[in-house]
RNA sequence: GACCCGUUCGUCUAUCGGUUAGGACUCCAGGUUUUCAUCCUGGCAAGAAGGGUUCGACUCCCUUACGGGUCGCCA
C-alpha cells in the first residue's frame, strides 16, 4: 500500500514549487490507490503564522488536492501538526541516546554520523553516493536545540517512520539531506522509505524562484484568473512529461498518466506565456455554464451588473479570453453604454473612409421590421453594395462603433446581443 | 571553496546506438471567418565544448565549461 505525504511548514504562502511537490505526491498516491497525508511541520514557533497555515489549506483545496489523513481529517497516525507530537519525538530521542549516537554540544544534542560512504537509490536521480568520511562537508548534525526543541531532520524522519511513509517525493534541495536521514533511520533500526527528488522550478531567467518572484505564490493564481486545473496541468509539465504529444490534461487524466519514471532531472524554468495558453485551452474545454459561474466574481468585482443576457454575453467571449480577469473588459460594452473605448482604435476607424457609410447603415437598419444576426449582416451587405464598397470593409468601422475596440466577439453575436435600438444608436453616435 | 545533481530549438519537452532529431509555447507567413480574435496550414529555431568507445553516438565513458543544489541550534 502506497503512502505519500506533503509536509509544508507554515512560514509563508504556498509556493508553486511546494504545490508541485504536493501534486506529484498526490498523483502518485491516487494513481496507485494509496494514501495521501498532509502533515504540518510547524516546529519553528518563531516563524509560523496562522495566515501561512491557512494559505496551505486554501492552496491545496484550490488545486483540488485532498488528503486522506491530516488536519481536520484526522487519521491513525496523528496528530498531524508537529508542534503536537513532542512526546513521540522524546521517545525516539531516548532511543538515539540509548544507542549512544548522541552527544552534548553547547546544550544542544548532535547526532554522530557513521564515517563511511552512504549510497542511496533515488527514484529520479538514480544511485547517488555521498562520502561521510569528509567531515568538513558533513558535520555531525544537531537534532535537539539547546532550548529543547527538535530540528527538522529529526522530526521529519521520525514522522515519516511513524506515519509509515512508503515514498518520499520532495524537492531536489533535499537530495544532500537524504544520507543524513538514512543514517538516522539506520540508527533507529528502521527501514527507510523510497525517495524521489524532483528538480526545482526556476524563474524565466534561470534564477531560483523564491518569494516575491512573479508566479511564485499559488494563492495569486485564482486572483489572476487562472483555473485550478490549468495551473495543475502546467506545473505538472514542469519536470514531468506524459511522453506523448498531448499536453492538456484534467486532474483525472494526470492521475492516469503519471509516473515517477517520467520525471526529469534538470530544473525547469517557469514560462508565464505558456501557462496562460494552457489556461485558454482549459477555458475552451469547460462548459459555458461553468465558465459563466467562474467568470461571475470577476465581472462583479468590476462593478458590472449581471444582466439577463449574461449567458449570451459570456458565451460570445468564452473562446477569446486567456484569463478570467480579461472577461470584464471583454464584455463591458455589451452591458453599459459608457464602457471605456480604445482611443487609438476609434481614431483609426474614424479615419477609415468607409465609416462615412455608418450613418447610411443606421438609417437602413432603422427601417428593418425584424432583427437578427443574419438580417443585420445583410444590411451591411446591402449598404456596402449600394455604395460600391465590399461588405468586409465595413466590418472594422462597425465593430469599433459598437464596441469601441478592434478586437471582440463575432459581429453577429454583437448585433444580436446589443439589439436593434442600441446598435443603431451607437452607429449614429459614432 | 568542497561535495552532489544536471546540460536537446529563446522556453517546456520527445528520443531508452542507426530518425530528414518529433511535439508544444513564443514569433513570422498564408488560409478560414463577408470582420479582429479563435481555428487550420506552413515557416524560423536545438544535441554546451573537446576527447574517447563503436561499423555507427544526442544517446555510453572521461575532461572542461556553464547552470542548479547542499554544506545552520531554517525547513
Amino acid at each position: 500500500m502506497i503512502r505519500t505525504r506533503f509536509a509544508p511548514s507554515p512560514t509563508g504562502y504556498l509556493h508553486v514549487g511546494g504545490g508541485r511537490t504536493a501534486l506529484f505526491n498526490w498523483l502518485f498516491a491516487r494513481k496507485h490507490k494509496g494514501t495521501f497525508i498532509l502533515r504540518v511541520e510547524d516546529t519553528d514557533a518563531a516563524r509560523n503564522t496562522e495566515e501561512a497555515r491557512q494559505a496551505i489549506f486554501d492552496g491545496m483545496n484550490w488545486l483540488g488536492l485532498d488528503w486522506d489523513e491530516g488536519p481536520d481529517k484526522g487519521g491513525p497516525h496523528g496528530p498531524y501538526y508537529q508542534s503536537q507530537r513532542n512526546d513521540i519525538y522524546d521517545n525516539y530521542f531516548e532511543k538515539l541516546l540509548a544507542a549512544d549516537r548522541l552527544y552534548n554540544d553547547g546544550g544542544a544534542y548532535r547526532f554522530r554520523f557513521e564515517r563511511k560512504p552512504i549510497t542511496m537509490q533515488d527514484l529520479v536521480c538514480g544511485e547517488v553516493t555521498i562520502d561521510y568520511r569528509d567531515e568538513s562537508n558533513t558535520p555531525d548534525m544537531v537534532v535537539k536545540r539547546s532550548d529543547g526543541s527538535y530540528v527538522f531532520h529529526f522530526v521529519n524522519v521520525v514522522d515519516d517512520l511513524e506515519m509509515r511513509m512508503t515514498h518520499v517525493i520532495r524537492g531536489e534541495d533535499h537530495l544532500m539531506n537524504t544520507p543524513k536521514h538514512l543514517q538516522l533511520i539506520a540508527a533507529l533500526g528502521a527501514q527507510p522509505p523510497q525517495y524521489a527528488h524532483i528538480p526545482l522550478i526556476l524563474n524565466p531567467d534561470g534564477s531560483k524562484m523564491s518569494k516575491r518572484d512573479a508566479g511564485a505564490a499559488v494563492g495569486d493564481y485564482p486572483k489572476q484568473g487562472f483555473l485550478s486545473e490549468s495551473v495543475v496541468n502546467f506545473i505538472a509539465l514542469l519536470g514531468w512529461s506524459s511522453k506523448s504529444d498531448d499536453e492538456i490534461f484534467t486532474l483525472i487524466e494526470l492521475v492516469d498518466r503519471f509516473s515517477l519514471e517520467a520525471i526529469n532531472r534538470a530544473p525547469a524554468r517557469f514560462d508565464f506565456e505558456k501557462c496562460k495558453w494552457v489556461n485558454q485551452q482549459h477555458i475552451a474545454k469547460i462548459s459555458t455554464e461553468t465558465f459563466a459561474d467562474l467568470a461571475k466574481p470577476f465581472v462583479e468585482a468590476e462593478k458590472l451588473p449581471i444582466t439577463e443576457n449574461y449567458a449570451a454575453v459570456i458565451s460570445a467571449v468564452k473562446e477569446k479570453v486567456r484569463l478570467l480577469t480579461e472577461v470584464p473588459a471583454a464584455i463591458d460594452f455589451f452591458i453599459t453604454d459608457d464602457a471605456a473605448q480604445d482611443a487609438e482604435t476609434v481614431a483609426k476607424a474614424k479615419a477609415n473612409p468607409n465609416s462615412a457609410l455608418l450613418t447610411t447603415l443606421a438609417e437602413h437598419m432603422a427601417e428593418l421590421t425584424e432583427w437578427s444576426a443574419d438580417i443585420a449582416k445583410e444590411a451591411i451587405t446591402t449598404v456596402a453594395q449600394a455604395n460600391s464598397a465590399k461588405p468586409g470593409q465595413l466590418m472594422f468601422p462597425v465593430r469599433v462603433a459598437l464596441s469601441g475596440r478592434a478586437h471582440g466577439p463575432d459581429l453577429g453575436d454583437v448585433f444580436e446581443i446589443l439589439g436593434k435600438e442600441r446598435t443603431i444608436a451607437r452607429l449614429r453616435i459614432f
